[in-house]
DNA sequence: CTTAGCACTTGTGTTGTTTGAGTGCTAAAA
DNA sequence: TTTTAGCACTCAAACAACACAAGTGCTAAG
């Protein structure tokens, strides 16, 4: 249990380590809090501190910073989130308030957004409703030998890849396919239709083509990816920054991480309603060691609920963050609301 | 001009400091040389060589390391490509030997081997026929509210772009908007059509519109990244080894450039028909000043020729990087020749 | 409980020293 | 005329010695 004192000394431990990055003396909370005690004394509270593990040290006579649990303990008891500074304010408005044609557009463009805004790496989801379903399947004829093939969901995903066919395909065939595939399968959750897709579907497509394999392939490519979250991701440059001693090998684990959908959608763990934190290593993966997240929801209502996110380093000014993450969720949620309603109606 | 043993010591101190990185000198070289001089002798060619700019010293009393020009030389006379690696050919032979459905899966393929075979950052860009034309624009719909825009070159570039169209517009109308398009530009060269799209193109389509911005928005956002080369990229990462000391900043601005298109498009610069070799501050990039650039082009005859490319440091083994490059661009243009052969019929 | 005072620890920065690799130059040898 | 041995000189790198500043823990008095 902290006295009122210690939380205003981990308080004031937290804010200087963040603004500075230099561990914090005695002598300067001394100076800098409100009360008027000696620096023996903040000594003594310091040493308490350390005792349960909130703050530390880095050599035997150093200032101190917060250890992984202060920052635990400041964010779940002593932060309150910044209010939004008007010129961000300004920066959301406008760049947000343009005309879009497509979700994605927005989405993408708020991970460019909250990255500028935060000066770290943003990451932004989709409103998801959850176990979308295919709603239909399409194989255009571009030219003499290509074809593209398109997949859509109920909840307005969709994926698209051109592909080459051989000339002994005939049209007639395709549409049948096609046809097929909108019969039996439209109306399931994608996770059935890969299902099936590895059961029954193969044989009877092979009434209507001589080598289904190629088409196998195309469709299930374009089915696994419209099946993926998809994350945009904001700023990747700007983890450049935080390498600090420029220890490559880290680097390139942590933008391996960044590039694969599903490790990210894994660290990025399930929305739940509040805005979270996650502070280095209670983070499994060890190449974010250095790093925290701050995570969000949105919510649009019945189109569901999406994420937003940024991770920079520990030792970031959580209050501001907080407040940027906060003021920016809302911000999108009504860009978002606006937008269904002028393309629902 | 230069004596065949100053010849020899160029080509010595080159190859060893790709090697090892650390300046070479007089000792050294006399040890390894093939023929039987002292280190003094070694030293009075050095100091010939240095006067004519070729090599230099880091400081006053150490080894030599090879100046720009001195690289030049180097590629230009003195460098003979090594074989390929029997390794090598397996990577390259397995990873293209797999079953493709499309042009661009084998080019953007192909920026990953060459990156893993050299660990540098490769630079792939497929076939090209000069002034490709339009020849067809679909718009399909997809659901209630979604229209997928569609736009293909006589080259067989695709272009497509999903939006979200309010249901105001009715079906009949893209349909004539659709025809329109195709009775007016298609068989147009892309510039020809971006022309014509700023000029008449708009008052035309008023009579099917009430707001033609959005969609011609659309078709000129398909149309411009169709007109565009696209590069792929193998091996972003690699750049983060050679980063010395870590320069955040040049860092950054070398990725910059590496994702905009156009730039990229710029240094890599026109195809002609050989292997070539920019060095370091050849190439006018400020960001590049470290790097040295390998391109080639490949050729697959009547369907026109590609570039591949290769960027490391200057310091690179440039007879190793030769012969990869030069092997690899005949293996692609035999991959692609396959290729088309089996679906052109 | 608070504080002044003091001894102690440690990172940082400066300065001087040594070592080794390498150079240019000179004068003798080939 | 070219090559070579020898020598004085230069410089980066590694290391040691040192002072300094910032900070700590502890003790004893207020």
């Amino acid at each position: 249990m902290l006295s009122e004192r210690q939380m205003m000394i981990l308080r004031a431990v937290v804010r200087d380590f963040t603004n500075t990055g230099v561990p914090v003396g005695s002598k300067a909370l001394a100076k800098q809090l409100p009360i008027h005690v000696s620096s023996a004394t903040i000594r003594n509270e310091m040493a308490a501190l350390e005792e349960q593990g909130l703050i530390k040290k880095t050599h035997s006579s150093s200032g101190r910073i917060p250890s992984v649990e202060g920052y635990r303990y400041y964010v779940d008891h002593l932060v309150k989130p910044d209010p939004l500074r008007p010129n961000d304010m300004d920066v959301i408005q406008s760049s947000l308030g343009g005309d879009f044609h497509k979700i994605d557009e927005i989405i993408s463009q708020s991970a460019t957004i909250l990255s500028n805004l935060t000066s770290y790496t943003a990451f932004t989801l989709k409103p998801e409703l959850k176990d979308s379903r295919l709603s239909g399947f399409r194989l255009v004829p571009l030219g003499k030998r290509q074809v593209m093939a398109i997949l859509v969901t109920d909840s307005g995903d969709v994926e698209n890849q051109t592909f080459d066919v051989n000339e002994s395909v005939t049209g007639d065939q395709l549409e049948a396919v096609v046809r097929l595939i909108n019969d039996q399968l439209v109306g399931l959750t994608l996770p059935e239709v890969v299902k099936k897709l590895q059961a029954d579907i193969p044989m009877k497509i092979a009434n209507y083509l001589q080598s289904p394999q190629g088409f196998l392939d195309i469709f299930g490519d374009v089915l696994t990816r419209a099946a993926q979250e998809r994350f945009y991701v904001g700023g990747r440059l700007n983890l450049l920054n935080f390498s600090q001693d420029s220890d490559v090998d880290s680097l390139k684990s942590l933008y391996s991480l960044i590039d694969k959908t599903d490790d990210i959608a894994n660290v990025l763990g399930r929305p739940d309603d509040k805005i979270s934190v996650q502070i280095g290593n209670e983070m499994t993966n060890d190449a974010l060691r250095n790093f925290s997240l701050i995570t969000a929801t949105y919510d649009v209502n019945q189109h569901g609920r999406g994420m937003i996110a940024i991770l920079g380093p520990t030792r970031m000014p959580y209050s501001r963050m907080l407040g940027i993450v906060g003021a920016f969720r809302e911000e999108l949620a009504k860009k978002l609301l606006d937008y269904y309603r002028f393309y629902d109606e």
